[in-house]
DNA sequence: CATGGTGGCATTTTT
DNA sequence: TGCCACCATG
């Protein structure tokens, strides 16, 4: 890669900030200004052109996607001599160094990473110790006070001596033991992840030494989003060189509730004296009215540094705007809207839907599946949330980590196995009076009960299966023994039939996580903290439609702005741009929230190339069953946001629907040909539309794309297995029960083909035993689970 | 003592 | 809608 070739194409900023020398910069980057090229090709111009070595930069981004978008775009440009680089997310880069450092905290390297629900557990358990009373102090007031005094770097001691009230002492106390807990459970919290990284570094010397010697160059995406410890990590880790390139935009600053300081932005330059500020302010994505909307939402925020974008294309078009009746009508108009741009010949994957809280997916989702949209929603990760494979990976947690008190409590009785609250409180006081883990303190407990004992000869049984089986036999294995799948498989609810389907995919995923030359529980471990750590941005959490596996899918994009940060699309439809929805009206009577809600209205704004739609609904029953709750739900009136954008940007389409009614008046006037505007003219005016309220449920979501959550968690050295059935899979009928005996021919959807050596139990809970061709042992598989054709 | 069913209740944004 | 707490039953 030559020189020019890195700076061709690039505006003069841009080049400025990519030809930087050393020691600080902070580069403003509004909205569509190019960023991530400038990040991209000021790495690529380190190595290429200044000789730095890969291994000595370290690039955080906020999200893997981000992350990975980065290196597929330095491998393009730098192809193998990218080699080496560190690219990762601020926490993925805090567990790396904790797996090598952890152990100066007194926790072990093989720490486990709880999630929010894990950690609630142990809440819970400090609550119940602490004698305190959930009604009076409910348990989420604890988690934010501990989140908030993660975030700004405050340990249980100092939280306790700053106390200043008699909530607030409380609930440094939790704090204090809640981390007790997790210490001897091993196990960390997100949170944890900066917090213990950013001590490790503090407290050991020549653990900084290390990373620093190692790390000549920094880069940090999106600045605007660091919290406190976040920048004291870069802080520490970037001294005494300050080599350090820092990107953000002070009006995309979207992540206060979680701790991220506007003034890490703004107040950079007074932390590192001597800081070259770049800012670029070309805008290279949207139509001139689109940024004008943009602009007229953000100028009147007050914390902000001047600057306005701005481009040398077209002002486009004007921006689109509808107001349905209800939000089942917003849903609907998009919807057909969506059918009507693609029939005009844009593409799905150009059109982007955008929402402030993830409740608004229900009326989209299920308009868009009646309209045949094919869609995408990202948000939540679906597939990892379900009981059934939180409960499987609970089970491979307990195997790697013994101490894992959240996991033991999630297996321990699940499926029933007859240990109920009574048993559980007594290995919880073994667990205390001997201070050891609950599994250990099960064994004790066993003596007298012989359900702790069967579930402790169980574990003992997975625990040496995992370190002889690769881990998709293992979570196989493990569905089995445990008798997990056979009580899905006698169950006679619909919903069983999905589950067991889950607990397929997760073994095949396991499958392809394998890696050769290395001990299999390394193999688990990988598996749990990638999967602990891939975010709801990276994975869409539900799509329609069957899409093949390889081809990029044509599919309609749906996520909270908050996720559309860092994204663009031609088309983009804000939806439900009301008071109370956005702005939040979590948000309306507090002046720094509001500037908040005001660079969300932004980012989503700025997200769109040349169409920008507005919409929002009259009425909207927050709940299913009519929204009361004063606070979301009932007649709403349009967004202050919208009302800073010009009217003459603006028009009106969809109005044969909308009958009248305006975007931006305060309430809309909706005119019925029936004589009296009431509820009965009403209802007869949406069945003339041919409007259904509620249709069937969509598409059961469980279809996850497990070609996706493969790409994001493969480790770089995991074999590609081949997991798709045969191809003569499907040519074949499907295996009866009655068909099956010793040696009649079979062949399994990810296994291959076997013959039958012996069957067994009756009825949802028959087994059959096969042996397969290429595998040593044979497999025990439950029928009803197994999908087996005829060979 | 464990389990399964029922009824009440709360619902921003996420690494 | 989905989760949790409580209660009646085996």
């Amino acid at each position: 890669m030559q020189q020019h070739d890195l700076l061709s194409g690039l505006n003069d900023p841009q080049q400025r900030a990519v030809l930087h020398g050393d020691g600080p910069i902070l580069v403003l980057a509004g909205a569509g200004s190019g960023k991530t090229r400038v990040l991209t090709h000021r790495v690529a111009q380190l190595i290429s052109e200044r000789g730095v070595r890969a291994t000595h930069i370290l690039a955080v981004t906020f999200t893997n996607k981000a992350a990975e978008e980065m290196r597929a775009r330095l491998k393009a440009l730098l192809a193998d001599r990218a080699e080496g680089l560190w690219i990762s997310t601020f926490h993925s880069s805090g567990l790396r160094i904790l797996r090598h450092n952890a152990q100066l905290l007194g926790y072990t390297n093989q720490f486990v990473v709880y999630d929010d629900q894990d950690s609630k557990g142990v809440l819970k358990q400090v609550l119940k110790e602490l004698s305190i009373n959930e009604d009076r102090y409910p348990l989420d007031g604890f988690s934010r006070a501990i989140d908030r005094w993660k975030n700004n770097f405050v340990l249980p001691a100092e939280a306790g001596k700053m106390a200043f009230s008699v909530e607030n002492d409380l609930q440094a106390q939790v704090y204090a033991r809640y981390q007790e807990l997790l210490l001897a459970a091993n196990a960390m919290d997100f949170g944890d992840l900066l917090v213990n990284t950013v001590r490790v570094l503090r407290e050991f010397p020549d653990v900084l030494e290390y990373y620093r010697r190692t790390l000549h160059y920094i880069l940090v995406d999106e600045f605007q989003d660091t919290n406190k410890v976040q920048y004291l990590f870069i802080r520490l880790i970037s001294e005494p060189r300050r080599n350090l390139f820092v990107v953000g935009d002070d009006d995309q600053s979207i992540y206060g509730f979680r701790g991220a300081t506007i003034s890490n932005i703004l107040e950079f330059e007074k932390d590192f004296p001597n800081t070259q500020v770049v800012k670029l302010e070309q805008n290279y994505r949207s139509t001139g009215t689109i940024l004008d909307a943009a602009h007229a939402v953000i100028e009147k925020n007050k914390a902000r540094k001047a600057k306005k974008l701005w481009t040398s294309g077209d002002p486009g078009e004007k921006i689109r705007t509808f107001i349905g009746y209800d939000e089942n009508m917003e849903a609907e108009f998009i919807a057909s809207e969506i059918r009507k741009l693609v029939s005009e010949g844009r593409k799905h994957l150009e059109i982007a839907v955008l929402y402030r809280t993830n409740a608004q997916t229900r009326a989209l989702e299920e308009a868009l599946v009646r309209a045949k949209v094919p869609y995408k929603i990202y948000g939540g990760l679906k597939f990892f949330d379900r009981k059934e494979v939180k409960d499987m990976l609970a089970y491979l947690r307990l195997l790697v980590n013994p101490s894992d008190n959240q996991a033991f409590q999630r297996v321990v009785n699940t499926p029933p196995r007859g240990i109920g609250a009574q048993a559980i409180q007594a290995i919880a006081e073994e667990s205390r009076r001997s201070s050891k883990p609950f599994l250990h303190a099960s064994v004790a407990v066993a003596e007298e009960n012989k359900s702790v004992k069967k579930f402790v000869e169980l574990v003992v049984e997975l625990k040496t299966a995992a370190a002889q089986m690769p881990l998709g036999q293992l979570i196989g294995f493990i569905v089995e023994r445990s008798e997990y799948g056979p009580r899905l498989a006698a169950m006679k609810d619909p919903t069983a039939q999905s589950r067991i389907e889950n607990l397929q995919e997760l073994e095949s995923l396991g499958r392809t996580m394998e890696r050769e030359g290395h001990d299999k529980e390394a193999d688990i471990k990988d598996f749990l903290d990638r999967i602990s750590l891939t975010s709801s941005a990276d994975i869409p959490a539900a799509e329609s439609g069957a899409q093949r596996p390889q081809e990029k899918p044509d599919t309609v994009s749906l996520m909270t702005l908050h996720l559309a940060k860092g994204l663009e699309f031609p088309v983009v439809f804000l939806s439900g741009l009301e008071e109370g929805l956005l702005p939040h009206y979590r948000s309306i009577d507090d002046n720094v929230a509001i500037e908040e809600e005001r660079r969300l209205c932004y980012v989503g704004i700025t997200r769109a190339m040349q169409v920008l739609y507005f919409t929002r609904s009259y009425y909207r029953g927050m709940f299913a069953s009519g929204g009361s709750a004063g606070s979301a739900g009932g007649a709403r009136i349009v967004s202050r946001f919208a009302k800073d954008v010009a009217r003459e940007r603006m028009s009106a389409v969809g109005t044969e629907r909308s009958q009248g009614a305006t975007f931006m008046e305060g309430y809309p006037r909706f005119s019925f040909e029936d004589e009296d505007a009431d509820d009965e003219g009403l209802s007869s005016w949406k069945r003339r539309q041919g409007y259904t309220r509620r249709a069937e449920r969509p598409e059961p979501r469980a279809n996850v794309s497990l070609d996706q959550i493969r790409n994001m968690l493969a480790p770089a050295d995991a074999i590609q297995k081949k997991v798709e059935p045969p191809k003569e899979y499907f040519d074949k009928p499907a295996a009866a029960l009655e068909q099956l005996a010793a040696g009649v021919r079979v062949i399994h959807p990810s296994f291959g083909s076997g013959a039958v050596e012996s069957l067994s139990g009756s009825g949802g809970a028959a087994t059959v035993t096969i042996r397969f061709e290429g595998f040593e042992e044979p497999k025990k598989l439950v029928y009803r689970f197994a999908k087996l054709v005829l060979a």
